[in-house]
DNA sequence: GATGAATGAGAGTTCATTCAT
DNA sequence: AATGAATGAACTCTCATTCAT
């Protein structure tokens, strides 16, 4: 991994902003220069293609999100219900305190090449999988209802913290963290036995 | 594809089924008029752009959920914890039988001509705000939870409907009528005062 | 030729008009179809070929232009000045009467068929040889100047009535008839020993 | 086509012969690639679109022409009539030197994007009204005959001139100055008073 | 006499990418 | 480290034309 210099973090920056304005395959490399304040073969001094730099943004997501939640998941120090609760609205908030790459997220998947959309999707199942079972073992010991399963249960959850993107602004009347501590309420009130 | 169904269903159905598959970005009319066994020229007859094909997949998905929802919303017979429950159960039935759309609908609007975009958001905000009001309604006699935000309240649980296209398989261990039903449980029990 | 039927004839017109406006090129069967209120299909019912539509408007003009002007130029009661003054005031008048067809004349003559293009700058050339004819003969009687060519003479004269359509506007202060009077006025000036 | 020359220049080149040849229209960027010994992308390197090709040879000629006219019609050294000799002269004489310009000119400004087309109009009117003036100012001072109107007079003249390229060829038997001497002793001829 | 479905060729344009400098 | 010239493939879309009905 290339260690991040002024310029190419503003490269992954502009292209991280187009892309969430207008989509990525509507961002051409052009256009990134430009924003970045390069030519277009400066981009290309930085990222080998397109698709780097749209994998960068997962990379970075996942590998961020992922540890957080990894940290939360084993910490035995509070219960399960807990734990869930504090998991949901943490991840609400770093969806919101990074809502472009958020937005790129979840519209793009789709486009990367084939190979690194399948190693996206894989870590993005070991993150549901993991929420999954800490679930699972609510269910298991009673604090969590089980004429649900687990796995739509996270689905559930999970997709309605993944259109966050399409609704949620800045400049609207609830703070991250209200919107995290209302996710992780409504979540865990559904969950009740 | 069948060959004696009608020309402009054909074309309809084979855009819906790669626009769901790789994007409506990625997909080129050459592969639509090739899947629908038809001439470029031949899908140009029917349909005036890409754009044009995009739209009817909106303009479809919208009239017919906005109505079904409507009937619903407005049959007083129902005690409104019942009506809303049927809505939700509704909707995730209707979009798990139209599913290709389904995934089309929230992963394509933003390719839409502007104009388009402004007339889709605009119904789909319709029908989110129809939504808000039997919540709100809920909240006012005091059948649901008042410390959250009705918004955000839909948002959260539309938003969960929403992201069905990208894990829900038909060849999966449920139904969609068993997947309404949970959603709706879900979601109920979240409302609880 | 073909009888003229008046939906024929409808084509036509809507033919020359949108010719006009818009250039041969930039007009499509599509267009003519519509302005004439019958469909593509109705078009070339009574033409083969948009070449053929085209080719029509020079036909026309070419016909009636040079017949009236041989007329004129065998008409041995007027002297020679006096029946070149007539012939361009009546070439001058005849082109405003008709402008749509002249405006196409001179702009759209390279792009008809190959052959169609031969026979009409043949007829166009007979037009302007049997004109120079005239002048000629007057220089060799001597009331015309001996000094400047016959054959750049009547392309300098003639290429000023082609211009006419360029500028010549119906709602304009002069009349064709005063356009036709001066036009032919500076010319024989012009001649003058 | 030379391998030498910048690639930009045997680009714009090859896009005046082939226009002045077979038409803007009927030019397609792949033909004048061909003929400029590059791909299309290439020609879009050098040039925004295909109009941009047409709009400079617009913006060339009318330059140049603009300029070297208005030069001389400020030149009082010389009597109006002189000038406006020398005026038509020239303008003959650098028409014939860039005659597939001048040829392109007169037959598709119809093509340019609205906008531009107003542009080169006006730019054109400018040209034409500063002519008109000469004209008035002879007619004024009795040097010129007052029963034509000075803008006709102009539009008859410029008219000539504008249709040099459907008659002049290099290797006729008239040379460019001749060619201008005769075209500005017939102007003056024809506004003797 | 007239239609509209369907074609096929080609248009202008965009763009990710390569590479010599 | 960075540029800009140049490519080539693909894209959406247009259109004159044909033909069965």
């Amino acid at each position: 991994m290339q260690v991040d210099t002024p310029v190419r973090e503003r490269v992954m920056r502009a292209a991280i902003s187009l892309f969430a304005a207008k989509g990525f395959g509507a961002t051409s490399i052009r256009e990134i220069a430009d924003a970045a304040g390069v030519t277009k073969g400066g981009v290309y001094h930085y990222f080998e293609s397109k698709d780097d730099l749209l994998f960068e943004v997962y990379t970075r997501m996942l590998r961020m999100q992922t540890s957080r939640m990894r940290t939360m998941a084993d910490d035995d120090s509070l219960p399960l219900p807990q734990r869930l609760h504090a998991i949901v609205a943490d991840v609400v908030e770093t969806s919101i305190a990074n809502l472009e790459e958020a937005v790129v997220f979840f519209q793009s998947v789709h486009l990367l090449a084939a190979d690194r959309q399948d190693q996206v999707r894989a870590e993005r199942r070991a993150y549901q999988d993991r929420v999954r079972d800490l679930v699972a073992e609510g269910q298991a010991t009673g604090v969590f209802r089980t004429d649900v399963p687990a796995d739509l249960i996270v689905n559930y959850h999970l997709g309605a913290i993944h259109r966050l993107g399409s609704w949620y602004r800045a400049d609207g009347p609830l703070t991250a963290e209200q919107v995290g501590t209302h996710f992780a309420d409504l979540m865990l009130a559904s969950l009740r036995p």
